[in-house]
DNA sequence: CTGTTAGCGCGTTCAT
DNA sequence: ATGAACGCGCTAACAG
């Protein structure tokens, strides 16, 4: 019922026509980079904008320019708090110099990323950021790379974040390294007879501590059988149903390492609803560092990411203003720091 | 070191010299609503603008047809599981649209509220959606209210999530009602002597819970007294500091009910840090149902809403594609079914 | 320092 | 059905 009559927002023409001055003026007064508008104008020109209720129209600007304030971030589910904390880094970042940032999910199918990033490409962002649990092998893999590549040629900066995708910049994320490190850790707590559930193996980031964490065991002569290994979503229902699957086959273990947080929260409560006590009668191992991880019962040992950092650095990464004092920042991977935190769910032997 | 050269992106120009057409015919084959084009020539454009890798520059695009496609979400907090699922609904919904989210974060300050809705008026998007926790009797409150009004007016919907903010399309969260129902059922367990670990006071999603809360408790004859409620952060850690305070005060309670889920799982770990068993001693209960309090210990009672449609729903009320039969839809609130769960942190007293 | 003019990439009349 | 020309809102190069 109230006035469909939906007049246009107020241009910048209309701004300087209120203010009695040219187009050009009013453009420099508000927006203008080199300031070098009499004062007077500009003060009579901002106040005709605020009478006007005035906004700058940024697609028309990034048309006039050729360049826009957007970054695009691609995840694989925005609900996971791994990538929210990690796009809650990004957007304070973004923020910090004036961008607006897109966030697309792909839900971890690398036919929906392509397309995705296609589309985005529509959007012409100054930067492209995939947080996106990179997969392995597929065809996909490689039109993904020509695209960006392509992206990259016409001007814009794409950030990878997790596994080095040379040439494109990264936040390269130790994956192997930590949970190898980790293994180490929970050898010389006294475990001996490991279990792991893994995400699917298309996904690097699983395959990377998977393997990782089978080196570290080997370093203290532990062998990680393959039946003790299983594949599940890299969800907290996978990491329930892994749990399930591993009782099941009646494996001997006393601790389940979880290739991600999200997973071994899921390992905790299989545990738990089959009657056994994690922390008591198996440990419990997860990787990331999410929020919830202190406040299960028992809290969670597992491998720190600073998140939201990895998603300010990624931003800084590809905009070029990273601290980095690098000789050639911008371009190599930034490697983070990650460190194993040992907590309740895995109490020496 | 690689090559700097950053030529621009394929223009519809380009496409049509390409395929040897005229730039109209390029545009109607690759974007035109109504298609009436030879199949032939369409062909061409299509090929030719594969081969060139083009994209159709959407913010050009918006610029000449006046409107865009993209939807603003404005959230408290990404990393927050409350606001991060009910992005997730947006996302989805807006992407089955065709449309593109950007999302900005407030940190729950009013000023940066009204200021980051003022920048995102310069996407001109097409829809705005906060989903904020409103606050209350602040000055901004009108200045806000002023910005949207004149971004409908110019064009734009705006949807609000939680409170009903007539004028404006709201997709409403009876959080009294969910709140009375709550308590009422707790008193049926058995409880008597509650308190309330609340959010800060301008926060109306925190005041509207307590209010329900204290109403169903009312209606078994059991009030809450002044002292058994505390205010803290909307945040896990204010949960946590309300409890030890609640603590301090030697206050006598078999039950806190905290005003959203992520502080309760801050009660829940203040209570077990202090020797008290969660469950046992005293009950817990929160509110959000958000992903993880199913798995900690022990499970939080809560009132269940369905955030990923929240979103959803947001996004087509502002859209007008809700499924409604409603006469008036998209004017007047959608209510949201709200329930309540109880879980082993409230065992029958 | 200011105003005029010509684009930016695209959609859309208007003729043809 | 196709193409030429104009306009969207804004910036940038050019004169004054």
């Amino acid at each position: 019922m109230s006035a469909p009559a939906s007049k246009s927002p107020a241009t910048l023409h209309d701004v300087a026509r209120e203010a009695g001055v040219s187009l050009a003026t009013a453009s420099r007064s508000l927006n203008g980079s080199a300031r070098k508008v009499n004062e007077a104008y500009r003060q009579r020109v901002v106040e005709a904008a605020q009478r006007l209720g005035y906004t700058t129209n940024l697609f028309a600007q990034a048309v006039a320019k050729g360049s826009t304030t957007t970054v695009a971030l691609l995840v694989a589910d925005i609900a996971d708090p791994y990538f929210s904390s990690i796009a809650a880094g990004v957007i304070d970042a973004a923020s910090e110099e004036g961008l607006v940032v897109t966030i697309a999910v792909t839900g971890r199918n690398a036919q929906r990323e392509l397309d995705t990033v296609r589309a985005l490409r529509g959007q012409r962002p100054r930067v492209l950021i995939l947080a996106g649990s990179r997969t392995t092998g597929s065809a996909f893999e490689e039109h993904l790379r020509a695209e960006l590549s392509s992206f990259e040629d016409t001007g814009g900066k794409v950030a990878f974040i997790s596994q080095d995708a040379a040439p494109f910049a990264t936040v390269l994320l130790d994956n192997r390294g930590g949970a190898h490190d980790l293994a180490v850790s929970l050898a010389g707590l006294g475990y001996r007879d490991f279990a792991v559930i893994a995400g699917p193996s298309e996904i690097r980031t699983s395959e990377e501590r998977l393997d990782g964490f089978t080196a570290g065991l080997a370093e203290h002569g532990i062998s990680l059988p393959p039946e003790r290994v299983v594949h599940a979503d890299f969800t907290r229902d996978g990491g329930y149903r892994g749990t399930q699957e591993l009782l099941a086959s009646g494996a001997h273990m006393d601790l389940v390492f979880a290739a991600n947080d999200v997973m071994a929260v899921g390992v905790v409560s299989a545990l738990r609803d089959a009657g056994i006590a994690p922390g008591e009668g198996i440990g419990v191992a997860g990787y990331d560092d999410i929020p919830t991880v202190r406040d299960i019962t028992p809290a969670l040992t597992t491998v720190r990411i600073p998140l939201e950092d990895v998603g300010r650095r990624a931003l800084q990464l590809a905009t070029g203003s990273a601290y980095d004092g690098g000789a050639d920042s911008g371009a190599g991977p930034t490697p983070i720091t990650t460190e194993t935190i040992i907590r309740g769910s895995t109490p020496r032997r």
